[in-house]
DNA sequence: AAAAGGAAACTCACTGATGAGTATACATAA
DNA sequence: TTATGTATACTCATCAGTGAGTTTCCTTTT
């Protein structure tokens, strides 16, 4: 086996991301995760102080790829910020089509460790949604829209709101209807410039 | 002890309840439920199934309530049905500032159990999203408003993005985020409604 | 250039605690 | 005297975390 350390650190983030996400936090063990590594527990152990580690690194290392995918949706979209905007919401349609979707496993994650405030885990989850909110509100002020901050939340919630109706009703309709709304935000929120 | 066959569930669906709310569900073991209750373990499986059972009944339990207080928030709230909308979110917000409030015990629930579809509790919690989803939308059809379905599908939206942000970002700023588009929509469709 | 030393990366087998669920027996009200 | 309800005391599986020892590889010494 590869004695390389970077490389061991990153299979077992790969086997703990694979499970926290499909099965959430609690309901995972240690054990399972290390095998899935295929490793012991105490190579793991080796390499994360504890569960709670583990939990927290494995969160952190989804900012990037998860804030990645939404720019492209965004990027990708052909038409007016309106439409890139709506993009987003398609993207997630479509990855919601997915059997091995689990909806947004920082808010899965935030809601189970809800009793632990201050978790590593949680602040992790808290900054990758600042995160996004922030880079939304970049895209809004970008676009000289004056309230680009208060329509950047805006649409956080309906996308936020999108992933939590998921979690109970499974019905990719309710991101379309949050998407069809945070278009027509944005929207009012163009010609409001134009008439200034 | 009371010997008393009604009581007892209750008392263990107020201990079940309690402690499901306040730690999550796979914290939370059997052994626990039955201290609180005051009661064997032996006791509490002669009255549930098993703790899957108990968790649905305590999901369900909480129906009822939980759509109660949101109907208060809304009738005792003078004005247009705008502001009645907003006061939703406000006793939200109320609610938010209690110590012992972890968010939406629906949701964090579904999140947590969103690798077993099919999950009684995931049933019972879609059951009492769609309930208010339902209401909210006779309540805008009684205002002759011609997109209830739509309306009240975003302000669900919206609410459940309040409960979603607030797990990370335990602010409530968003709630009153939230609850002002909701309002703005509401009048939007008022308007639109007067044009017609 | 070869051997020795030591740190880094790893394994096996374990601990003590706790998990869900149960076998058996006793108590109480009808 | 029989149903219902409750308790004691258990089973067996699994949990997070660890003690003690092993392999690999790089560095230093001779």
């Amino acid at each position: 086996m590869a004695r390389n350390s970077e490389d061991t650190k990153k299979r077992i983030l790969k086997a703990a991301n694979g499970l926290f996400y499909a099965e959430g936090i609690r309901a995972v063990s240690v054990d399972a995760i290390a095998a899935k590594a295929g490793l012991t527990k105490k190579t793991l152990y080796y390499h994360f102080q504890s569960k709670d580690d583990l939990v927290a690194e494995y969160l952190m290392s989804r900012d990037q790829p998860n804030l990645d995918a939404m720019r492209k949706w965004f990027d990708e979209q052909e038409g007016s910020i309106a439409d890139k905007v709506y993009a987003i919401f398609d993207g997630v349609v479509q990855s919601s089509q997915h059997p091995k979707w689990r909806g947004c496993g920082f808010l899965r994650t935030a809601g189970e460790l809800a009793n632990m405030p201050g978790h590593p885990a949680i602040k992790a989850g808290a900054a990758h949604k600042k995160r996004f909110e922030t880079w939304l509100t970049e895209v809004f002020k970008d676009q000289k829209l004056n309230d680009a901050p208060s329509l950047a939340r805006h649409i956080v919630l309906l996308l936020d709101g999108s992933f939590a109706v998921m979690m109970v009703h499974h019905d990719s309709a309710y991101i379309e209807a949050a998407g069809r709304a945070a278009k027509q935000l944005v929207e009012a929120s163009l010609k409001n410039k134009k008439r200034k």
